[in-house]
DNA sequence: CCGCCGATCTTT
DNA sequence: AAGATCGGCGGG
């Protein structure tokens, strides 16, 4: 858990996969440290990308990922699911990274609670509904400042270079520019979601 | 393991 | 009317 600086001000699709490893902590509501490792995050490039939320300009909802980076927004999913991105910079421009899996390091118990369909491990954080639930995070997280100090209740982390390969391949559940291999995942992970889904070169995301 | 489908509600 | 999902069910 070096303090090493994490930069996010540059294109999503470069930055989504040095997020891979990083270390999500929330403190819940009983003061309980949650952390997760990211195994698995998706690129959205905002007005550029029609996959995104932000393709068609700002909006009340939106307003987030156009702020600064380091950032959390967080949208309703499905009526009844909350996920959670990462706005990348600069500023102005829409980039996010939408945290689709963790794997859970602290906290477990409590994420057990929050998970009640949970029966293992990886049950708990492999999907981007999944992560909000295990951390805790809701809509009233929108907004907070991840690369704030630890002082806050969300915080962002560099955790150690990740031992499993980076590889990539298409976004998940999305019915436009479903070919641009964006999503990014830790190889072999058991906490990813959709383990079985076909991989791409990971050199060469364009 | 895989595919289908319903839940539930915000946003456009 | 669709959606950056999840989990239960049935079949192979």
């Amino acid at each position: 858990m070096s303090i090493t600086r994490i930069d996010l001000e540059g294109d999503p699709v470069l930055v989504a996969p040095t997020l891979l490893g990083a270390h999500l902590h929330v403190i819940d509501g009983s003061a309980t440290e949650r952390i997760g490792r990211i195994v698995e995050v998706e690129a959205y490039k905002g007005e550029a990308d029609p996959a995104s939320h932000a393709f068609r300009g700002p909006t009340p909802r939106t307003q987030v990922m156009f702020g600064e980076a380091g950032h959390l927004y967080v949208y309703r999913s499905y009526g009844m699911h909350w996920c959670a991105n990462i706005v990348c910079g600069p500023l102005g421009t829409a980039a996010a990274v939408l945290v689709r899996a963790i794997e859970p390091i602290g906290g477990r118990a409590a994420m057990y609670e929050d998970r009640p369909k949970a029966k293992q491990d990886r049950d708990l954080g492999s999907g981007p509904g999944k992560v909000c639930a295990a951390l805790g995070m809701t809509g009233a997280d929108g907004g907070a400042d991840l690369l704030a100090a630890p002082s806050g209740r969300i915080w962002l982390c560099a955790g150690n270079v990740p031992s499993e390969p980076i590889v990539c391949g298409p976004r998940v559940g999305i019915s436009v520019a479903t070919t641009r291999p964006w999503r990014f995942w830790l190889d072999g992970n058991p906490h990813v979601s959709y383990p079985r889904r076909p991989n791409i070169n990971p050199t060469s995301p364009h």
